[in-house]
DNA sequence: CACTATAGTGAACTATGCTTCCGATTGTCA
DNA sequence: TGACAATCGGAAGCATAGTTCACTATAGTG
């Protein structure tokens, strides 16, 4: 809502396209190695242009999250429908797409930090992108059920709720190792 | 270590020991309603003293969280050793604790914060007390385990993680509701 | 009751980091 | 090429919120 232009949008003029590219290409580097409390002056210096222009293509910091944390749904989602053209054994291949997903977003703070619950504010400005990509996960879900595989009481949401969960744990904290917990999980998921 | 402190305590004066104690009692329940990002000035209000007080009786905003988060993680361990106690079917005892923790931490905002992922720092500060609380569940485990009625290669840490991974969704993400999710992580740990 | 060490107060200080603003630049088009 | 609208730059402006400190109040003690 907030961000729907409405007014006829002109092109960008070629030196206003290639920054905002430069910009997004840089907060992906910047939020994802130093999460969202990284700064926006950070992510000009690293674009190599100055906090206004930052400011021209964004409204605000969030806004430029939430651009980003929706690229990962779509990416997310755009993965998914690709899993779902496989003809591997379903769950194998829900598997696989989770294990991808979860390497992506062990190598992004930002997302981590937007997925494991801080950010609500973020979350819910990708809600539509986050929306498109349960109900691909649904479809995979249903494929697996039907094969066999899977818990039949597991849903897309719950799904997105552990992936939320194995983020929550990538911190860091000691102890803790996301990578032996995710085959925990997968397991779990397998039916009985 | 850092608040071990040293130099002989004298006993506190009454008015400082009856203030300390406010002040806890209302940051338990501004931060458990806002969350970490709650004020000391608000802290400090509702307790009816000055900032000033605060902070005589916590070095930083950090070390008052801190103390509340080590409060909690020393409430889940002397219910875990209770549990320990009862004579029920070990895994039973087990999901009975569970829920109510995860009862407790949906009340508290500011334990989620710190659970769910943000709150390094303070997560960070409180492991001596969240060390306990694992090895108490290990026992839990333990027992369970010989009784066979939970997955063998359940660790202590995986409780752990999916309890940290369920604060991450309990911030009122839509569609995520978290008790049903820890219905379903619940069944997921049992034997098969 | 007087004295003093301890504790309390809250306005002021400070640090951090987002956002604005306006003069300088630069693409675009006639 | 000239003109001008779009864009850029980055110092300055603000807002927020944690923290300090000089002064006042008071519990504990002889």
């Amino acid at each position: 809502m907030a961000d729907t232009v409405i007014h006829t949008e002109r092109p960008l003029r070629a030196d206003a396209r290639r920054n905002r590219e430069r910009i997004l290409e840089s907060a992906r580097a910047v939020f994802a190695e130093y999460g969202a409390n990284a700064q926006i002056d950070d992510v000009a210096r690293q674009a190599g242009v100055g906090v206004g222009t930052v400011y021209r293509h964004f409204e605000t910091k969030e806004a430029l999250l939430v651009e980003l944390l929706r690229e990962k749904f779509r990416l997310f989602a755009a993965r998914a429908r690709e899993a779902l053209e496989q003809h591997g054994e379903p769950f194998a291949v829900l598997e696989d797409l989770l294990r991808r997903n979860a390497q992506t977003a062990a190598s992004d703070a930002a997302v981590q930090h937007a997925l494991a619950g801080a950010g609500e504010n973020i979350w819910m400005q990708a809600e539509a992108e986050q929306q498109e990509l349960v109900a691909v996960t649904g479809l995979l879900i249903a494929r697996a059920r039907r094969a066999g595989t899977i818990r039949q009481d597991v849903e897309a949401n719950d799904i997105a709720m552990l992936m939320c969960g194995l983020c929550s744990t990538m911190g860091g904290k000691p102890g803790f190792d996301w990578r032996r917990h995710l085959d925990l999980v997968i397991d779990m998921l397998r039916a009985r």
